[in-house]
DNA sequence: CGCCTTTGACCTGCGC
DNA sequence: GCGCAGGTCAAAGGCG
């Protein structure tokens, strides 16, 4: 689209406008965004003021016309509903923000007071309440004074099991409420990942403290903190390099498999809690199985965002998707929402739709959401995700969640693909009362004949919020267009925040408005023109990465985990950049 | 010398 | 309780 086009396209979206007796600044700024039709040229425009009576072919222009005014219609009210749920978003933001803030200051000035009292030689009674609230940090030390031991491991689990239920309640009001702090599922993961490693990391079995039994009692109790996102690509390289910098630290050779599993902890910060799996597929050796674990507790390298967020995200997914819905906080998003493919149906096909990958399946403890790269879009047969949960356990706060990258190209070695992005969610349905289970199936296509829509809200976005940013012809440079737009909008918390939320409370809600006692519901929502196609793009450009990477790089951003968003690609493999992943050669004995 | 990989031993959870 | 398998540890050695 070119910019002289454009301005056409607006003039008439001005009349359309002074019909219908909308127009502030602000709509008309947002119109653009959504403008998804090809924009009227000075011909046409010729054509309309010369009116129907010149001739057929001009007749039939204007009902062209009248049709793509009507669908403007439409694209301006639902552009007008969503900017509405939008603003309630920042709202919703701002407030929680300033909610967090005094969080944070409260537990400051509490943990300041404590350890005045430790001073003092106060009692503990008090402070092990402040451990409870602290998530279980606390306490290790100060019962370490205590001299009963049995005594130790009892309040210790009290402590922990507190704390983690304060973790619930955290997690589960992340998905339900929009008014409650931390509405964040992904906060959800940050908490598993400062319990299941955290500072202490990495525990050693030899220094076994209470703390970690009762750690692991905690985990079994929430499966969740242990949930796995796993990705399947096809790779030349031993390993993928996602940015970050892994030590070896094992070897194994699993049953069924024999390529050896290798064991990767992250070494950018020495108590850094993630861990990933490495291990070739025994039927297609090309396909380079990755298995992470836990969320970074450090600043990511720039190249490594993509990956943490794709994951953390994943992740996210599952812990999200274990929460309750809130029928009240349902966004009207059900019709189309640019592009993204919402499916909600009965449960009962879902075994269909699993694929099992024996060599790298993991403990039933383990939640795992897998990334499939390899496979091709819906029209090969859905190679969703495996996801595994201990029944034993509270099994109705996990979803079985599937994404599926899919990618037609052979060589997938970076986040290009084509774009398919699917996400099968099967879920135990209403807390796992009824044993009815619900298949929600979420998918984002790109579609080809969709791409200038997303030009044009990236290329808008740009213009309001950065000029510095050169805009490159659109239809020229499509790729640096979405590249510096990407940019943009990863540079705005704001925006960030508010399009998080906005996709959380769109997924969420799909997803888990089935506990309104719906057992067999059947949704979709179409977003594809948010998603335009990027087929053509090169490797480097758009991708459906999964973006709570801005939650990863500012927590008071992380309002919403499971969510799906654009983002700049990473390769996933490229022989030892410079951000070298040490474990490249992990795989020498293969 | 520091960091990394290798590799056998050990620990733990789970199924029978 | 036992065996199996997954996961982790840590000493030894290699490499830059």
């Amino acid at each position: 689209m070119e910019f002289g086009s454009e301005r056409s396209g607006h003039e008439v979206k001005d009349e359309k406008r002074s019909e219908s007796g909308i127009g502030d600044e602000e709509d008309r700024r947002e119109e653009k965004i959504v403008m998804k039709g090809p924009p009227l040229t000075n011909v046409d425009r010729s054509t309309v003021e010369s009116g129907p009576n010149t001739c057929p072919t001009k007749k039939k222009e204007v009902d062209e016309l009248e049709n793509a005014k009507a669908e403007m219609g439409e694209v301006i009210e639902e552009n007008r509903r969503l900017k509405m749920c939008l603003n309630q978003i920042l709202n919703d933001y701002r407030t929680l923000q300033m909610q967090f803030h005094n969080i944070v200051e409260q537990q400051t000035k509490d943990f300041s007071d404590k350890v005045n009292n430790d001073e003092h030689q106060e009692t503990i009674i008090d402070e092990s309440e402040l451990v409870s609230l602290s998530l279980g940090r606390l306490p290790r030390n100060n019962e370490k004074n205590k001299a009963s031991k049995p005594l130790k491991e009892e309040e210790d689990k009290e402590g922990l099991s507190l704390a983690l239920d304060c973790k619930f309640e955290t997690s589960k009001s992340g998905s339900t409420t929009e008014h409650l702090p931390n509405p964040s599922p992904d906060n959800s993961v940050e908490v598993e990942k400062e319990e299941t490693g955290g500072e202490s990391w990495p525990p050693s079995k030899g220094h076994k403290t209470n703390r970690d039994t009762a750690e692991d009692e905690v985990s079994q109790q929430n499966p969740a903190k242990k949930a796995r996102v796993c990705l399947r690509v096809r790779c030349d390289t031993p390993t993928l390099n996602d940015g970050c910098q892994w030590r070896k630290y094992g070897q194994k050779i699993s049953k069924g498999n024999p390529c050896p599993r290798a064991y990767y902890r992250c070494t950018v910060a020495p108590s850094c809690p993630v861990r990933k799996q490495v291990q070739r597929c025994s039927q297609d050796m090309s396909i380079l199985i990755t298995t992470y674990e836990g969320n970074h507790n450090h600043p990511l390298p720039l190249s490594a965002t993509a990956m943490a967020s794709t994951t953390s995200a994943a992740a996210s997914m599952l812990v999200s998707g274990s929460s309750t819905s809130n029928p009240g906080s349902r966004p009207s998003t059900s019709a189309d929402l640019h592009g993204m493919n919402f499916f909600l149906s009965d449960g009962s096909k879902t075994k269909q739709y699993y694929i099992s990958h024996p060599a790298l399946s993991s403990s039933p403890s383990h939640p795992t959401i897998t990334l499939d790269l390899t496979s091709n879009p819906p029209s090969s047969s859905p190679s969703f995700v495996k996801f595994t949960s201990n029944s034993n356990y509270n099994s109705q706060r996990y979803l079985p969640t599937s994404l599926n990258f899919s990618s037609n190209e052979s060589n997938a070695t970076s986040w290009t693909n084509n774009g398919f992005l699917s996400c099968t969610t099967q879920q135990p349905y209403n807390n796992n009362r009824n044993n009815v289970n619900v298949l929600s199936n979420i998918s984002l296509v790109r579609q080809q004949q969709q791409q200038q829509p997303m030009e044009n809200i990236l290329t808008s976005y740009m213009q309001k919020n950065n000029n510095n940013i050169a805009i490159p012809p659109p239809q020229h440079s499509l790729p640096d267009t979405i590249a510096a737009a990407t940019k943009v909008i990863t540079a705005d918390p704001n925006f960030q925040s508010a399009l998080a939320a906005a996709l959380t409370t769109i997924i969420g809600s799909g997803s888990t408005s089935k506990g309104a006692g719906e057992n067999n519901m059947s949704q979709k929502m179409k977003w594809g023109e948010s998603f335009p196609s990027t087929s053509a793009l090169p490797s480097s450009s758009i991708v459906s990465g999964c973006a709570s990477s801005f939650l990863n790089k500012s927590p008071s951003n992380a309002q919403s985990g499971s969510l799906i968003f654009l983002q700049p690609p990473l390769p996933l493999s490229s022989p030892r950049s410079a951000s070298g992943s040490p474990g490249d050669n992990g795989d020498k004995k293969n």
